[in-house]
DNA sequence: CCTCCAGTTGGACGAACGTCCAAGTGAGGA
DNA sequence: TCCTCACTTGGACGTTCGTCCAACTGGAGG
């Protein structure tokens, strides 16, 4: 590793770091087991962050930076309504947390870590605030293209949304019932469906 | 601990392990951290157990065991319509999980290390499977004292409800929003409300 | 009262941990 | 070409970890 801007060593090592707590849990992500993902020698953690658990916290915020809902907008253009357009984006989650646990795991477990760490924290401007922005906007996008408008303020249904996306999550990984976890994705977008006004109603 | 019987042992173990894990994290509940909390000496712990992770996977199933869901009848009788009682109920796991984070952080630390340790096993029971019977128990409750009845399975929409739950709570932990999580608690109330039958469509 | 042994204990052991720092290294200026 | 020094490295340090086992203990049976 000879010559490499520090910025550029430290991500490289968030990555690692986000490839083993994916591997070997939170538990296993040891600073010899990241500069080993790394490819680097174990004196590199420290030169590029003041400690473990400065590097635990980037890597955290990396994931919640990062835009965990995959939200590419639906392939084939026209979808139905917009119960149907929401039940189809969720269902993607859900197929892609079954093909993917164990970096949804990883998501969790280093969230639960930057949770603990603000515990006693008054109130805070809120970890998920990128993914409620995000989810906001799907919403948005999802009206736009089905012709509806929404009953309630995008923000808080997005929120909402994103809580129920996350128990989704854990649940799945309780049990691994991949069926009743896209039951749960209709049942999320149902209820959402009932906070949007129907395209019979609009132009008011 | 002269001469306790060995059972009794393992309990006074699983409890203090708990004990640890909400003060300090799963990464803190070390065998000795776990022993000093029980008073016992170090020896006990392999005394009682073969190793740290079955203590710890008692510790988990006790927790799934337990009943999460604090579900106290609502004190005051009639308390209005089927959304509002489970408007009610829902508001006070809020209440509670505004009360005691640690508490609730330490079980899904708990369930996390749970979850990891079954990733890679096909399908599984599910651990949620109490929590599940005993929300739908709730659901039903609520049903019959509002004289309506569900229209789906009740242990499909208790699954959703405690899943639900379940990203309320990290949604929280992320957060700090008591009032937005309350909000979602009553969004949750409304969707599963929409699933029931009105009192007026009765006697079919 | 003594013996005995199932039950209990605390120290020992090797491994792995996070952190630090003195030695090494190689590109750029003289 | 050689010197220099900012950057990089890997080994060393002290701590803590999980596990094991030889020594201890105290109530029951003779």
């Amino acid at each position: 590793m000879s010559r490499m801007p520090v910025d550029e060593r430290r991500a490289a090592l968030v990555a690692a770091t986000l490839a083993v707590v994916e591997r070997d849990g939170i538990a296993g992500a040891s600073a010899r087991a990241i500069v080993n993902e790394a490819g680097m020698p174990l004196g590199a953690l420290h030169y590029a962050f003041t400690s473990l658990d400065a590097l635990m916290d980037a890597a955290a915020d990396a994931v919640t930076d990062q835009e965990r809902i995959a939200a590419e907008p639906p392939p084939g253009a026209a979808a139905g309504s917009l119960a149907d357009v929401l039940r189809e984006g969720l269902a993607a989650y859900v197929d892609l947390l079954a093909a993917h646990p164990a970096r949804e795991l990883a998501f969790l477990e280093l969230m639960l870590r930057a949770a603990r760490a603000r515990l006693d924290l008054p109130a805070g401007p809120g970890r998920h605030a990128r993914s409620y922005a995000v989810m906001a906007e799907l919403l948005e996008a999802a009206a736009a293209a089905t012709g509806t408008r929404w009953a309630s303020p995008t923000d808080a249904l997005a929120r909402h949304a994103v809580a129920t996306l996350d128990g989704i999550t854990t649940t799945w990984l309780a049990d691994h019932d991949t069926p009743a976890a896209h039951a749960t994705s209709r049942f999320l977008a149902a209820a959402l469906a009932h906070h949007a006004v129907p395209p019979a109603d609009q132009e008011a």
